[in-house]
DNA sequence: ATACGATACATCGCATACGATTTATTTTAA
DNA sequence: TTAAAATAAATCGTATGCGATGTATCGTAT
């Protein structure tokens, strides 16, 4: 129980420290983060729906159109009809876009978590690792005997070594 | 690098379970999580300012303003006027106030991350409390480096075995 | 060919959430 | 004592964020 309380206390902890981090950098370039996380993933894909955009940020679509709508109207991003589908839109950077924001914002919190764990030693950051590992483990298992539908948010996480 | 990329997935994905934990619990409630939350801190306190709320909280005092006003005109908070000083607003329950919500929130999480934790072995508990202490004060250490003003959320966690 | 279901977006209503400003009151300082 | 600073809330403006609904378009089955 004890464990439990400040195991819940480290995830608010870390989250927020990972949330004022991306949303320093976004301000910096003078977008909130949710705009900087949507024009790093069309920059990313070059050009996509807002479909695409909403199952790739794990958004709904409605607040995909919003944030778009606002960028567009700022000038960072352009919106123009799909000729193959008219239903459907392609949203493309526009030339004006600062360059800073393009990079992809979610490197920027892992640079920021690289930095971090640099702090500690090897064996350390196994074992930060390892525990990570037996908790998100733990969850899944929980979320399965609880028939919680984690397929919305399971491919979040699975295992390293994987992308590459 | 690696091992940075994995463990930013498993905050979001920690985060992620927690939050759809608690929002469940809220809604069966008939109060969405914030609403949850405020109604708690006002039982485990009794009678608050908004002031106080916000701080215990963390969130702004506009926020708390809001959905206390949302409270009260739902009929499940009560504000009066504080005779000690004028500016002031003393926020009590509503009688017909549903007995379930008024447990504390946060023991909710706590809860279920004891369920989580009761999957594993004591010894793999043990690496997960271990490896979340190390990856807490490697933070924390980042931030001072960074200069960051960590005394917003500081309190969040410092060490167990603290409180009891 | 057309009607019907599915799909892609936009929009609306609501609830956070925050910073900035305003208002009322209290405290402090001259 | 009274003017100025400080404080507590409320309010405003903006941006998420979600679910529900509306609209145009596309696919398909008859």
């Amino acid at each position: 129980m004890e464990k439990a309380v400040f195991i819940r206390e480290s995830i608010d902890f870390l989250q927020q420290y990972l949330m004022k981090s991306l949303q320093k950098y976004a301000e910096e370039n003078g977008v909130t983060l949710p705009q900087a996380r949507v024009i790093a993933e069309v920059f990313a894909n070059k050009s996509v729906s807002i479909k695409v955009l909403s199952e790739k940020l794990k958004m709904t679509q409605s607040t995909v159109s919003d944030i778009v709508e606002r960028l567009t109207s700022k000038g960072l991003l352009m919106k123009t009809q799909n000729p193959k589908d008219k239903r459907s839109v392609v949203i493309s950077l526009s030339s004006e876009l600062s360059e800073g924001i393009t990079a992809n914002i979610s490197e920027i919190s892992t640079l920021a978590l690289s930095e971090v764990l640099s702090l500690l030693k090897p064996e350390e950051q196994e074992k930060v690792t390892a525990g990570m590992e037996l908790l998100v483990s733990a969850v899944k298992e929980k979320m399965k005997l609880d028939g919680m539908d984690h397929y919305d948010f399971f491919d979040v996480v699975y295992f390293p070594d994987k992308n590459k």
